[in-house]
DNA sequence: CAATTCTTTCAAAATATTTTGAAATTACAG
DNA sequence: CTGTAATTTCAAAATATTTTGAAAGAATTG
């Protein structure tokens, strides 16, 4: 496989990919794009290289912006906006960790545990009740193993910052 | 909160929070219904409760099997078939991480295991393999945290079943 | 501040997914 | 084997999501 092939095939697969989740194939080949790209990129390169429009790559870049995957880069001497990946793909995972656990499993907890209080007074109510208790036990451990890549790489970076300053 | 507010809250929560994973609403307001259900329904019941068409609750009702999480149940002199489902939530959280790492993670890691393979005699295929293996090691993790989420479910169920024996 | 270049917005179009419902198929009882 | 009840299938309809592209908005330059 040359370099080019392989390039085109990764774009693609993390775009097909990205369907499974909750996530847009335009959104996740440009991550992608810029994942494997060694220099920031213009607008335009994006357009160009995935073939979609202005107003797509210009929303979803911004998405990957809000998502804190990707960054602004501005070139001195050159109007228009770059963008480049964040490379260190293990705090991608911590924040795409965070996010989803904001976006996902916050609102479920809450859910949850408004349903867990209603009254037992029939059989039906109590089974009602047992299921809401074994969901919060899952969802709390799906969030707690989220937190724990979270908290991992916070203090893998506190340990970086440490080595420069010592 | 009444007792049938909170079942329709519960069922209309989850059917919403599934979109935002790629599950369709109805195959999870069927789950969410079986799973609170005290005895199996038939595929009546659950068009009727959920407003559904036949077609569509025979399909999910299926996909809902294919995944293990439900189970068909025929009830003696009856000749319908009625549905259950699996109530043990930890066992549904195991079947669900079996499934995704199925699906999701097995082929990707085949995927950057191949794309890893590309010779670097340019800078910017060393770029690349390099995203690639730091890719690799992120799946990597979530590969062995659903591993042990299925294996440590597999352990109690063991342990449960030694209890019996014993 | 006028002209130019780039970015954002958003209604409409394109595409993808889900749902319906009727016809085909299957399963069973008599 | 026949009739009936239940289930499955799948093309078409409904719905939801994504993408486009042109117009509006910002930022920068001379």
């Amino acid at each position: 496989m040359t370099f080019d092939e392989a390039k085109d095939k990764f774009i693609h697969t993390w775009g097909t990919l990205a369907t499974q989740w909750g996530i847009n194939r335009s959104m996740a080949q440009l991550h992608a794009l810029l994942l494997i790209a060694p220099e920031p990129l213009a607008t335009e390169d994006v357009m160009e290289q995935l073939q979609i429009s202005r107003g797509n790559a210009s929303m979803n870049l911004r998405d990957l912006m809000d998502w804190g995957l990707i960054y602004k880069q501005l070139k001195p001497g050159e109007r228009r906006e770059f963008f480049m990946a964040e490379k260190d793909i293990w705090k991608v995972a911590r924040q795409v960790a965070k996010e989803r656990r904001r976006r996902e499993i916050t609102p479920v907890v809450d859910v949850l545990n408004e349903l867990k209080m209603i009254s037992t007074d029939t059989p039906e109510a109590q089974e009602f009740q047992r299921v809401m208790e074994g969901l919060s036990s899952v969802v709390g451990f799906a969030d707690s193993t989220l937190n724990a890549v979270i908290k991992a790489e916070e203090n893998w970076l506190m340990s970086q910052f440490i080595k420069v300053f010592r």
